[in-house]
DNA sequence: GTAGGCTGGCC
DNA sequence: TTTATGC
DNA sequence: GCATAAAGGCCAGCCTAC
């Protein structure tokens, strides 16, 4: 298949909304395919991928490199690649507006390798080789082609098309039904590979698809829980259930096979090098032979055995010095949930026999133990149980359906979580001065505005610190209308009294104060909130807005550096 | 030999 | 992780 | 309710420039 065909496809998916016509128009897609081969490459291009996250093969360009790369191949000034992105957002529509050639209508494949080599790259002169290769490879496509096949490496291909919809687009071209979605879906879950599964379809039919089964070292796709309002909805929904702390630390995947053990996370990376301690110990306390379990890998402060905040777990993310780093920071894995145990799928059984498999597979020791699980129908005893995980420091809880089984791949009601600024009264804001704002990518480009940065108020020393950059909590009418606003108040330099390492596109007088709702505070390399003189400041963890203007307040009244504080030191009453 | 820019990946 | 939007 | 897009803080790893 030539690239270029490939592009039309993805041109009349962009123009589409409705999603069974997306479904028509990828089956079109994919019943012109031959080859199982090219049916992985156009499957993983679809998905805006080159190989499924386990590969492990990074292209290892954005927005620096790709603009370098345009350049080069248009014979443009950097500048001017970067600020033709700042108008059109993506770099697809840049490049398109840049090509003057007419392409050489390679296909697929060339297109594809091209791309995969680029990725392969590494080492001394990596970068160097990585842009001229790109460079290249644009130099022999033409616009349209370039306007997709440049989304891929920078993971934002637009289309309005995932995984779900591929699917139905699969089981669409092979019978013009959608009779064989479950069997696609299950397969998928069990490998996480859609090229694959695509592959197989064309080359050996459905029936090989239903073959299927858990693949020891070959990650399942997890579930993922939906939000409650409160704890009544938690009741209403799922009436008697398990209830369990939520963990921040790292969701991690873990399989044993004998001997050998490999630990995938949330995303299904291969991240079997972070945890050392998880190999030794699923060695030797998991009693199968054969398991997949999952759990929560949280770093403890192992004299007083408290739970560390996610931001000191973070530093257990790494691939050197990992021994080091063990004895500092031991880690420990939380389990909640059993999906093979001895060679038994247990992910299609109940919760309540996975958990009593969960149990059977842990022997003594601290290092992997169960989660606890409290089962009840109260509303009042979730509450409490809710209430003690706040005084432990933890996230909040999970509740979970007694008898749904393990919904690999999907975000469902099965599970919900609560957390405290889920409901109303226990929630943290911050009023902040807008001090500045940035320039949107994707659709927020046409408005110009994507982010604002945020700042509280030094009374002492009356200056502007930033604290944050928030993007979420507008509607799309709020933008434009924050646009207008803002630039009422837009300045040309840095306002004198604010303090800011960010460099946004349009700076603004401090004058309005928005309110920011947090999930946590935290210390900050990057933000100047609070800095005594050394490079630490203090940030806010998820922020959103939840009142784009407070007329009521001038920038002078915006949360203090002081009370930012009090309420980092509050919070670190419960972990420490 | 190291600081800092860029990227990817975790939440 | 969060929120907004269209089907 | 589902599926998708746009965006947050911050860490470590890789590579380049000084």
């Amino acid at each position: 298949m030539k690239l270029l065909q490939l592009a039309e496809h993805f041109e009349r998916l962009d123009g589409l909304t409705s999603r069974n016509a997306m479904v028509d128009e990828l089956a079109r897609l994919f019943k012109s395919i031959e080859s199982p081969e090219e049916m992985r490459e156009v499957v993983y291009l679809t998905e805006g991928i080159l190989l499924p996250p386990f590969a492990s093969t990074e292209i290892g360009i954005s927005e620096q490199f790709m603009s370098r790369a345009i350049a080069q191949a248009a014979g443009k000034s950097v500048e001017h690649v970067k600020e033709l992105y700042r108008d059109t957002g993506d770099y697809g529509l840049t490049a398109e507006k840049l090509i003057t050639w007419p392409g050489e209508g390679i296909t697929v494949h060339q297109a594809y390798n091209a791309l995969l080599d680029i990725a392969k790259t590494g080492g001394r002169g990596s970068i160097e080789s990585k842009v001229e290769g790109l460079a290249r490879l644009i130099h022999r496509i033409s616009k349209k082609e370039a306007r997709y096949l440049l989304r891929v490496p920078m993971g934002k291909l637009r289309l309005g098309v995932g995984d779900p919809t591929i699917m139905d687009g699969l089981a669409c071209a092979y019978d013009g039904r959608r009779n064989l979605r479950p069997v696609i879906e299950n397969a998928y879950n069990l490998c996480a590979d859609m090229g694959l599964v695509a592959g197989i379809l064309l080359s050996e039919g459905p029936e090989r698809l239903k073959d299927f089964r858990v693949l020891l070292g070959s990650p399942i796709r997890v579930e993922l829980a939906e939000r409650a309002e409160s704890i009544d909805d938690i009741v209403r929904r799922l009436s008697r259930c398990a209830v369990e702390p939520k963990y921040d630390g790292f969701r991690c995947q873990v399989h044993k096979n004998g001997d050998e053990i490999i630990i995938f996370t949330r995303n299904l990376e291969d991240a079997t090098h972070m945890f050392p301690e998880f190999v030794e110990a699923a060695r030797s306390i998991v009693k199968a032979e054969t398991a997949i379990f999952e759990g929560e890998a949280v770093s403890f402060n192992p004299k007083s055995g408290k739970f560390h905040p996610f931001q000191v777990t973070v530093q257990r993310k790494r691939k050197h010095l990992v021994e080091a780093k063990e004895k500092e920071l031991p880690l420990r894995l939380m389990a909640f949930d059993c999906l093979f145990a001895d060679g038994l799928e247990m992910l299609y059984q109940p919760y309540t026999r996975r958990r009593e498999a969960l149990l059977k597979l842990l022997g003594e020791g601290n290092t992997i133990a169960p989660t606890d699980a409290l089962v009840t129908d109260s509303a009042a005893e979730i509450e409490g149980f809710f209430n003690k995980c706040l005084n432990a420091g933890f996230e909040g809880i999970m509740a979970k359906s007694l008898i749904s089984p393990y919904m690999a791949g999907r975000r469902t009601f099965d599970w919900i979580k609560f957390k405290r600024n889920y409901a109303k009264e226990m929630r943290d804001t911050a009023d902040c001065a807008i001090v500045g704002y940035f320039a949107g990518r994707g659709k927020r480009a046409q408005w110009g505005i994507g982010s604002l940065l945020c700042a509280v108020y030094n009374s002492e020393k009356d200056r502007f610190e930033t604290i944050t950059k928030v993007a979420t909590g507008l509607t799309d009418k709020d933008w434009k209308d924050m646009k207008e606003t803002l630039d009422a108040a837009r300045v040309k330099e840095k306002p004198a009294r604010v303090e800011s390492v960010y460099k946004p596109e349009a700076w603004v007088e401090p004058r309005y104060v928005t309110e920011i709702l947090f999930d946590e505070i935290t210390r900050s390399p990057s933000h100047t909130a609070g800095r005594d003189g050394g490079r630490t400041g203090y940030a806010l963890r998820f922020p959103r807005i939840i009142t784009p203007i407070r007329a009521d307040k001038k920038a002078e009244d915006a949360t203090t550096v002081q009370e930012i504080k009090e309420l980092f030191a509050m919070q670190h009453q419960a972990t420490q």
